[in-house]
DNA sequence: TATGAATGAGCATTCATTCAT
DNA sequence: GATGAATGAATGCTCATTCAT
């Protein structure tokens, strides 16, 4: 029973999170239970409604970038090349997820998505700060300013384009956020 | 009567632009309607649908980019200067029209809209086409990747963010878009 | 000005004719404007509503129906052949004007429609009564059976059928409508 | 469950029924559902859209008059009889069905409603036949004729008008249809 | 607990009629 | 008188959420 209930479980946030991904925050319910293959009343059971079960999966999203960026900065990585990778994975996801891309900008610091956002955000601000500290970040930039800068662009995109250009906007604006004078390959 | 009309179809005009920037292309027509102090039908006597109000919209407001990209081809402005003067007022627009930046960057080539589209899209490519001769653009851009560049981030942000802020986003892509080894002030 | 008006009543009438003839009773009121050459405002100058103005053309329709009745009561023909060619007349209208064909059937007697409708059926009774009185039609049949049997055939078309058709309709319900035995051609 | 939703189907359906036959295909859903006690999501839950209900309904009432014809042909019944037995069918059903009436004359050959229409009309098609080469029914008429002929009276006739009337009316365009001479009770 | 049917507020659009110019 | 813009009630349909089975 408890195995069967999980077992649903797992199934609803792996289907929430292939339609969420596909169409954004406005995907339909009835849709992430068909192909989740149960019906609507057990998405309900096991998420209040559509923005607990939305909010599940940016969270479970936001904990890989979390995962990232905890591993780069324990591993003393270098602290430019650190933050480059943290936001090549912040964007990776919100390409991967419209979703993402569409709510993770504009989190507020309240629930328990807060909570995550503001982890987030903390570890963020340490990664800009050493990379500025290191010199090869300009220091007129935040933690706050990285979501609009990333993400953007998913938002600003149909739907299926390619990794490759997604790759070069994230260079492109790595580029824009190095210190000038500092330009060795980003 | 004329006069009357003209009035009423700048007051719809007028409430569109408002709660459209403000709500993005989902808003309501009665919200339109409320705003500009008429009844729904007339939104309807003046454009027959909610696309082709939005639509009208757009196009407004893409002609003022189209003007500013003119002007600062036909005065020779220096190809860099001239290229971020005009994604200033791109991005600007989108700052200030939430529904622009939503519909812009994902537009068709069909349609009015999609000649409109087609207009700016030239005068982009030859925008980038001078800076990039001139040295001071990276060779690896096109007119197509700046949309989602300079808009997605106005995507990204919640509806009342502050100019400044968003000029310094613009600021940043545009530094990223320098050619490496051309670093003037931009 | 009179003329005028007189003159703009007449185009209001000749555009409601081909315009309800074709579309029935749902015809737009603006539809009728243009095809006049007026503003709606003019219809509803000469017509308190739509009612009315339908009213108007189906009682001047009726007219003509009137009109052949009493001619051919008054020119003594001989009774079946009267009281065919007076259904074949209605059933003409009727094709030509599928708003008639819908509204004359179910009118009541009341208001100026009522009276003209009953002059057609007080001389529909004249004609029915000589035919069965000179033997040739039927004795179960009165006049309030005739629109529905003459006129559903229209209703039960579709818009652009072939007049031929129509008046071999016509010629079977006449059949149909002669008494047993009398049978030379009707 | 199932059962629920059967009842409720058969709800709407019935209500459905009553409300289409009085009021014609344009009744309005929202009378459906309440008629049917349900709210009008449960209509759309059932069908997908107004069309689809209503095309459900006529083909459920084209069903019983294929049964009808059928049962004629299988039976070997006398042709004229069999003949006049169909369309007295057809005729009680539009006589109750005012939805059904309207539809069916016009009803084009594509879609399932296409279909049970190709159906009807071939068996139609061979009892007209039928009947002709028996020398019962006038040679100069096509299955085609017949919904016109015996739907229209009733489009052409107050919503309550009694069955006895109706029926006389079949009568006397089967009469018509009758080959001249060939005058034993139809 | 799962199911999936039922609910009903919400929204774009139409069109007869009114009324300011 | 004429114009045609404005009104606003009406209608088909959607979808998040609830709840009977």
């Amino acid at each position: 029973m408890r195995a069967d209930a999980r077992r649903n479980r797992l199934k609803v946030i792996g289907a929430a999170q292939v339609v969420f991904s596909e169409h954004g925050p406005d995907a339909r319910m009835e849709e992430v239970a068909e192909k989740a293959g149960v019906a609507v009343g057990t998405l309900y059971r096991h998420f209040p409604n559509k923005e607990a079960l939305l909010g599940a999966l940016i969270a479970d999203r936001l904990g890989h970038v979390i995962e990232v960026a905890r591993d780069v900065l324990d591993r003393d990585v270098e602290p430019w090349e650190a933050f480059s990778r943290v936001m090549r994975r912040l964007t990776g996801i919100a390409h991967e997820d419209r979703a993402f891309a569409h709510v993770v900008p504009l989190l507020g610091d309240e629930g328990e998505l807060g909570e995550a956002k503001r982890t987030v955000g903390g570890l963020l601000e340490e990664l800009v700060h050493k990379a500025q500290e290191a010199g090869k970040m300009r220091p007129d930039v935040g933690a706050e300013d990285l979501p609009p800068l990333f993400m953007g662009m998913v938002l600003a995109t149909p739907p299926g384009f390619s990794p490759a250009r997604q790759e070069r906007y994230v260079q492109i604006i790595l580029d824009g956020l190095r210190h000038r004078g500092a330009h060795e390959p980003g």
